[in-house]
RNA sequence: GGGCGGAUAGCUCAGCCGGGAGAGCGUCGGCCUUACAAGCCGAAGGUCACAGGUUCGAUCCCUGUUCCGCCUACCA
């Protein structure tokens, strides 16, 4: 195969893996922090050093990466940082997963090995989504790629850490927190996922120390009572006045536990006594501090019960429930147990049922970062895209609960904070003190908890360019011009880094925030494991290659509606590269070398009309982009490259190109069709970067990488040309009407047929006299004849188009009932609009009040239906007399 | 409990500021026309969920209803 033909098909794998180490061997994604230029950068969302692509990551990245491409293209300095996350719970338990098929756990290990070992499958296994994210085509600035527990990003943290503690911004405070027993950690708020379950409402009667009666409360975990300091009822329910006791027992524990009055109590509900354990339950928690009451953990870090549940301790937490119900139950204590369907928290890393348990924790007071956050968007400072999440952002940010950072687990950025053995100050700096500060003893204790993994990812946008230290980079790309995230992070991530970046770089982190949708299955089901429902993106790029997955991607990502994959669109797509390839496989037959544009007047009809076109597409591709309408931008170069380029310029040009017309205008077509193939793509190149990669180096006269070439001038800039659309438009008419005929009578096309046309206006006459050879190449005509008269052969078929009446005599061949039907067809359809066009002509209202110009428009509209109409009947009318007397 | 989104052709979905309902796939009919059968030409197919309202005019704006999906919340 010479270097300028193309194989008949496209075979992406080798193209694929070639362009790639092209664009990287030379540096055609490196950011340029000293240039000038327009600087435009995004920072990648960091997948977790565990993550394996999936179709999330493959949508996220896939819109990034068009952005980025495109703003190169556009001549920006673009950066595009790259990074993967620690995703600290989460990588602990892989390695801890590891640890156990070696027969091991991590507190044989140790803390220090322990740590160790989880660097060390880092190294190993860690790099695996940057691989696959370059099979994607991501163009991220590599050699920048970040990790959130590299030196410079700890750096970061722990100067955050120190600042917000210095401020007041960071407490440490005993607290009901979300603990979960599986992964032996704490949890934020966010990190719990409630899900729907049945269980049941046991009512549980708790007898007055006297004996007999009581207070009947109701609760969904039993095993809980064992801790429960105080009964409380609402100061207003009658139904508790005058009970002649201050107190009841605690069943099974045989425990005297005061009754409280507490407006937090709601009457309507059960019996309105509420059980009071404030160890395990936010709630019951802060009525124990308005009554001074005791707390008792009973459930331990394990999940098992503590042995402040004295007989029961040792049991699983759901094993002692069981055992609590039948105890209680024989003690007739048990009143009775109702289904109940209710919410309950899971871990959003294990899964396991989270516990809200009493434990000393570490906090971030929210509030005043908060507030700054909203600011921001309603300011306009930062834009979110779409709109619709900015009131979901406000609602969390507006009711924002303070955020528990520390977690129990070993891989981390361990808290900065030192614990002098001596006098018990606490300390927290940058760098571990020598001596306590407070009393000069040099036993010091670092804390042993580690921070939320979100707490680093928060710092992300400016940690990675290299703060707290004020680098060229900072300046040059610092706010970035987007952030690219679907909405499942929108709290986790997007909202931490407003706050974040607001107090500390005193800039909001992104311009925009455009939220993508979720890629779901091809039912709209969630992908997951468990489902079996899972796509994996590499399988779907090593069948049908990247560009096409890519392109089906752009194409679903409509703002505010989910993406449903299924292979079978990317098989559609990958039809759309095939065809492409062909169009340049077409093209590249005939152009040799690069020609400049002859003036607009030399050119011929179709010429000017796909230039038209092209500067439409152009302009629609930018638009779209620049509102992140990814769908829209797909769908406008899809139909201009199918049905416009390859339906109609390349079929007109055809005769032009195979030199059956003269040289000049094979030279011009030529030209022309460098030039369109040329602008093409490169709209296209964002989309699908491997194959216009490919095709661009075949192409004579283009220099470089495509990466490196201008996107075309769109809008004024460019040819517009709407006499030539309008005239193409007219021919289009014809031939289809021409086309129609031959389809509808099931007449072969390998039958060459002869037309007669009345072209309505002399306009039109010169018009189709002058592209005499494009209809009769494009209809498949043996002859065309053009006549003033409206007088039709005998037997033949009619076509009523704007431009022109077509008559195809059809001797020997017209199956009269047939074409009757056909006309019969097109006149009712006429028929219909004529009458909603009449309605309208016809209401006063709608004269006086409408806008003008739609008034002239209907009017126009209503007289070419009646001319199409009165044409249409008299050739009916012919049908059926010629018929009648055949 | 609060909030958000969706309902348009057989399927999957576009449809920005109200003014003659679109695409892809699928279906039907005809074609190996020397770029492409992963293709070409032609065609069929819709009460724009339902009920009201605003308007000269509503798929689009407003209200309500039904169904589906999601987010969020400390009612045991």
């Amino acid at each position: 195969m010479s270097p300028d033909t193309l194989e008949k098909a496209y075979e992406p794998h080798e193209v694929e893996r070639r362009w790639y180490d092209f664009w990287e061997a030379n540096g055609l994604f490196a950011a340029r922090e000293h240039d000038a230029g327009r600087g435009y950068s995004i920072v990648i969302p960091p997948p977790n050093v565990t993550g394996v692509l999936h179709m999330g990551h493959a949508l996220n990245n896939t819109l990034q990466d068009i952005l980025c491409r495109y703003r190169r293209l556009r001549g920006d300095n673009v950066l595009w940082m790259p990074g993967t996350d620690h995703a600290g719970i989460a990588t602990q338990n892989v390695v801890e997963r590891k640890l156990a098929q070696q027969g091991t756990d991590r507190h044989a290990l140790g803390r220090e090995r322990f740590v160790a070992e989880v660097w060390a499958w880092r190294e190993k296994f860690g790099g695996a989504i940057i691989h696959q994210l370059k099979r994607l085509g991501a163009s991220c600035d590599w050699a920048r790629e970040r990790f959130t527990m590299d030196e410079g990003l700890s750096r970061a943290v722990r100067r955050v850490f120190v600042d917000l503690y210095d401020q007041g911004l960071i407490y440490r405070g005993l607290y009901i927190i979300n603990w979960c027993p599986r992964c032996r950690t704490a949890l934020a708020d966010l990190e719990v996922e409630h899900e729907e379950v049945d269980g049941n409402l046991y009512h549980i009667r708790y007898p007055f120390p006297q004996g007999g009666g009581g207070i009947t409360v109701a609760t969904t975990r039993p095993e809980t009572m064992l801790g429960d300091t105080a009964v409380a009822v609402n100061p207003e329910d009658e139904r508790y006045r005058g009970l002649g006791a201050e107190s009841v027992i605690l069943p099974l524990m045989h425990r005297e536990i005061p009754i409280i009055r507490d407006g937090y109590v709601d009457m309507s509900f059960g019996t309105g006594g509420l059980k009071v354990t404030p160890a395990h339950d936010p709630n019951d928690f802060e009525i124990a501090r308005r009554h001074d009451l005791p707390s008792v953990k009973v459930i331990g870090d394990d999940g098992r019960m503590s042995e402040a549940a004295g007989r029961f301790a040792g049991l699983d937490r759901f094993e002692c429930r069981n055992h609590v119900v039948r105890e209680l139950s024989d003690a007739g204590l048990l009143e009775k147990t109702v289904p109940y369907r209710h919410k309950v928290g899971h871990c959003y890393r294990c899964k396991a049922a989270v516990e809200p348990n009493l434990s000393r924790q570490w906090f971030v007071r929210t509030q005043p970062l908060a507030e700054k956050a909203i600011a921001a968007v309603k300011e306009g400072k930062t834009r979110i895209i779409p709109e619709s999440w900015a009131a979901t952002y406000f609602d969390w940010l507006e009711n924002i609960r303070d955020w528990c950072i520390s977690r129990q687990i070993w891989w981390g950025h361990q808290i900065p904070a030192w614990t002098c053995a001596g006098c018990g100050e606490v300390a927290v700096a940058m760098e571990a003190p020598a001596v306590c500060p407070k009393c000069g003893d040099s036993r010091l204790v670092q804390e042993e908890d580690v921070l939320d993994t979100w707490f680093s990812s928060a710092l992300w946008p400016f940690s990675t360019m290299g703060w707290p230290e004020e680098t060229a980079l900072l300046k040059k790309f610092y706010p970035t011009a987007v952030l690219v995230t679907g909405f499942d992070i929108l709290f986790f991530w997007v909202a931490r880094m407003m706050m974040m970046g607001l107090h500390f770089m005193q800039a909001v982190p992104f311009r925009d925030v455009y939220v993508h949708a979720l890629v779901r299955d091809e039912d709209g089901q969630k992908m997951s494991k468990s489902k079996g429902n899972v796509i994996d993106p590499l399988e779907i790029i090593d069948r049908h290659g990247t560009d096409a997955f890519r392109f089906t991607l752009a194409a679903f990502a409509a703002q505010g509606r989910d993406v449903k994959m299924s292979e079978k669109r990317v098989e559609g797509y990958r039809h759309f590269i095939n065809k492409l390839w062909n169009a340049a496989r077409f093209a590249l037959m005939h152009v040799d070398r690069r020609r400049e544009l002859p003036d607009l007047k030399e050119l011929g009809l179709a010429d000017r009309w796909i230039l038209a076109r092209l500067c439409r597409a152009t302009a629609e591709t930018a638009r779209a982009l620049d509102a992140y309408r990814f769908n829209d931008a797909a769908a406008a170069l899809y139909a201009f490259v199918w049905h416009e380029v390859c339906d109609w310029y390349l079929e007109a040009a055809k005769p032009a190109l195979h030199g059956k017309l003269d040289d000049a205008a094979r030279q011009r077509s030529l030209a022309v069709l460098w030039r369109v193939l040329h602008d093409t793509l490169i709209l296209l190149h964002p989309f699908i970067p491997f194959v216009t990669e490919e095709i661009w180096h075949k192409l004579p006269g283009a220099e470089g990488s495509i990466m490196r070439a201008a996107f075309p001038a769109d809008g004024a800039a460019a040819p517009q040309d709407p006499t030539a659309e309008a005239e193409m438009g007219v021919l289009i008419e014809v031939i289809s009407g021409i086309r129609n005929i031959r389809g509808e009578m099931g007449i072969p096309p390998g039958m060459a047929l002869e037309a007669l046309v009345h072209p309505v206006t002399p306009a039109a006459r010169t018009l189709i006299e002058t592209q005499r050879d494009l209809v009769l190449n494009l209809a498949r005509l043996r002859d065309i004849r053009i006549t003033d008269s409206t007088d039709r052969p005998k037997a033949s078929a009619t076509s009523v188009t704007p431009g022109a009446t077509i008559f195809v005599p059809l001797e020997g061949i017209i199956d009269f009932a047939r074409e009757r039907e056909r006309l019969g067809k097109e006149l009712a359809k006429i028929d219909k609009e004529l009458a909603s066009v009449a309605k309208k002509l016809q209401n006063h209202d709608f004269l006086a009040k409408a806008a003008p110009e739609i008034v002239v428009k209907v009017r126009d509209q209503q007289q070419e239906l009646l001319d199409k109409q009165r044409k249409i009947r008299v050739n009916l009318d012919k049908i059926r007399e010629y018929d009648s007397t055949s």
